[in-house]
DNA sequence: CGGTAAGTTGAGTAGAGTCAAATTTGGTGG
DNA sequence: CCACCAAATTTGACTCTACTCAACTTACCG
């Protein structure tokens, strides 16, 4: 019983969707190649776990589609999530043999995995490779910093209008222009979900959307399309007054 | 008026007490002489502010002894600590202009400091550097994340018990081994930066320190200088039951 | 020997948590 | 197409942890 698929057809790098954002992004022809020989796909369904927390990895990777998140559990079940990983975003790390934290796909999910010790050998020979992939940790970690803040000092209602302006900012679906106009729309997270990103109970996450609902903040259809009529509205709801989110 | 004294005299490479653990560790005598060139000390009084958030940062660098805080603040004036710089750490973004935090010497520090734009040369042209940079970033983003769990999801009392557990782990007086033991080191921190590093208000967190030590898991001798009887039991205390922390 | 900053303690409050029940939603099979 | 089920979500009532405001104590420095 495998909790996954191995295609056997990877993707052509030159039509890949993340081509250019991804830790691959500034990689020439030659280099590519050289990923190209140790990599494959893996999908995976909504609910799956990819990866348990203590499990020996043996790849690395990054998100092609769909959304997974990490997660740290205390051992009487308390849950937090320690990073959210879309289209892109890197997953493992480079030099250590264990997983750190769960990675659980929230929706069905396609990752283009690196067999881990070849990988290590390239970025180890390939300037460009751990250079991107300095870069990629360092944003990471900026979005770690900028969590924190939301984490330790922000209000229920701070929360929630920020995570909503976070997913609006990297969804491709909304119209923004700079933090101007209107936003649109679908959330990638269950309340639950929400609530182990901000430290709330699912309860709290709930009677906050409702608030921010009831004071047209946002609009909602059913419960996971999501309008914000006016973004500089919700960003000052977050308690971010004028600044710029990390993006 | 000037924060800071640039020393004429900085120090020798060859016996400098963070040599192998800071983003130098791996160079070879060439390497070194290469950020030789670019480097200076500059050292601060307890209190001054090293950097402020959205200055332009033209250096980085490696705290050579004393202790720095990476704080961000709201509007309003709620303070949230994201970094706490101990020797050896490293300060500064290669590829980003602005300081994105406030950088704060809680002790009297001193810094090894590069010129950012050949620093920046520098890592591009010497993997061994960046190599050593994207190790040391990797560690503060795991570092990061187990934070994040501390602000999201533990009680006053736990997040004091594990602040005192990383405190004790990384500082040099403690003798444990292991995890078991006795632990004796000083508080680097007043209590209002515990408050800002654990996102409580600095009564909640004398009233915990005070319940600990009714409770002896603590003892206190003045304000600052902590012994811990039993370094199991406090790791227990802050929810991670016979877990390894992070060092 | 004050004076000031740091830390402690107390009393009351508020915001988020807990437990419980109702409601909505999306999917399934008849 | 519709009834029904399980899961997700919402809402209510009550509790409790941590916050606020305030007074007091201790330690340090000139």
């Amino acid at each position: 019983m495998f909790a996954d698929q191995i295609l056997q057809m990877p993707q052509e790098c030159g039509n890949c969707p993340i081509r250019h954002r991804a830790v691959c992004a500034r990689c020439d022809p030659d280099e590519l190649e050289q990923l190209d020989r140790i990599k494959y796909n893996r999908s995976f369904q909504a609910g799956q776990t990819v990866i348990w927390a203590g499990d020996r990895m043996d790849f690395v990777g990054s998100v092609i589609s769909g959304i997974a998140t990490l997660t740290q559990t205390m051992e009487d079940g308390r849950t937090q999530m320690v990073g959210l990983l879309l289209p892109s975003d890197f997953v493992g790390r480079p030099g250590r043999n264990e997983a750190p934290y769960n990675v659980i796909a929230t929706s069905d999910l396609v990752m283009c995995c690196f067999r881990k010790r070849p990988f290590e050998q390239i970025i180890h020979d390939t300037p460009r490779i751990s250079q991107r992939l300095l870069e990629m940790t360092l944003d990471e970690l900026d979005a770690a910093r900028e969590w924190m803040l939301v984490l330790g000092r922000k209000t229920a209602r701070e929360k929630i209008a920020s995570l909503l302006a976070i997913i609006a900012r990297r969804s491709a679906l909304s119209k923004l222009s700079g933090s101007q106009g209107e936003a649109v729309f679908d959330l990638p997270l269950t309340r639950e979900a929400m609530s182990d990103y901000l430290g709330l109970t699912l309860e709290t996450v709930s009677r906050q959307i409702s608030a921010l609902r009831r004071d047209n903040v946002i609009t909602l259809r059913g419960k996971r399309h999501v309008t914000i009529p006016d973004f500089a509205r919700l960003l000052n709801e977050g308690g971010n007054e004028g600044q710029a989110l990390i993006s």
